[in-house]
DNA sequence: GAAAGTAGTTTCTTTAAGGAAACTAATACC
DNA sequence: GGTATTAGTTTCCTTAAAGAAACTACTTTC
């Protein structure tokens, strides 16, 4: 039996592990999800809209959410000349790409609920 | 057009946006990804093969974050009777049903990666 | 000219996350 | 008895994340 070896830096491990903490830092937060929710739902939606839409955020953090995604090429800003000026959020091609992402979280979050309930009556390791 | 309205509380919305909630506070932190992604490659780890496998993590942090993933039952904890007393860490069937969410993840980082090189030679947004 | 709506920014404060190092406690080896 | 290993815990400290409230700046409506 091996002893000192182990350590998964064999053949595509440390890339797929490298992808991994590389995605969850760009979709870090307590926000980003629901945000990018809301713009795959709503094609395109203004600061206000998403004020309103993503549920208890502030100003502040929507704000400062928003130029994260926008950095990492996820949503696209565009300001339209109206009246007060307002200002247009929508996915671009890449942020649309994380749609089977978040549905497999979504499906995960969903069938983890029905499973608690399940094993709760006939116990498991519960504590 | 509508102007109150929009709140994506319709139907199965809330659920969803739920569900995805409910996923990411279960996996979130650094290290909850990595650990659960040692453990699909070794089956079962010793608390001193996680702490040199799970590369910067220290005791503290590994030690809570097993008693996190234990306590939602994604991973079992098993106290050998051994010489020196060892303890064994395995994912649950529950934990196992992580698998196409990391795989949806890690395939997604490496994608984006790949994107970026290729767009930023003709441009795109990029600051 | 006051009020309201647009899109934010600034300041200040609290809370959470994370880390380093030392320490406990049990056993085994020499 | 001294050292090492196992599996953690405890203490102390730093940094990051998040939130509330007030404020800027511009325009439109009344």
């Amino acid at each position: 039996m091996k002893k000192e070896a182990l350590s998964s830096s064999s053949s595509g491990c440390k890339t797929r592990i490298l992808a991994i903490k590389d995605t969850m830092e760009i979709l870090t937060g307590k926000w980003k999800f629901h945000i990018i929710g809301s713009l795959m739902l709503f094609e395109k939606l203004r600061f206000m809209e998403l004020l309103r839409e993503v549920d208890g955020i502030g100003a502040k953090m929507l704000s400062k959410e928003l130029q994260d995604l926008e950095m990492n090429h996820l949503i696209r800003r565009t300001v339209l000349n109206t009246k007060p000026l307002t200002v247009e959020y929508e996915l671009t091609d890449c942020g649309r790409t994380l749609g089977p992402i978040i549905d497999e979280i979504a499906k995960w979050g969903i069938t983890y609920r029905n499973t608690l309930y399940h094993k709760s009556e006939t116990s498991e390791s519960l504590v």
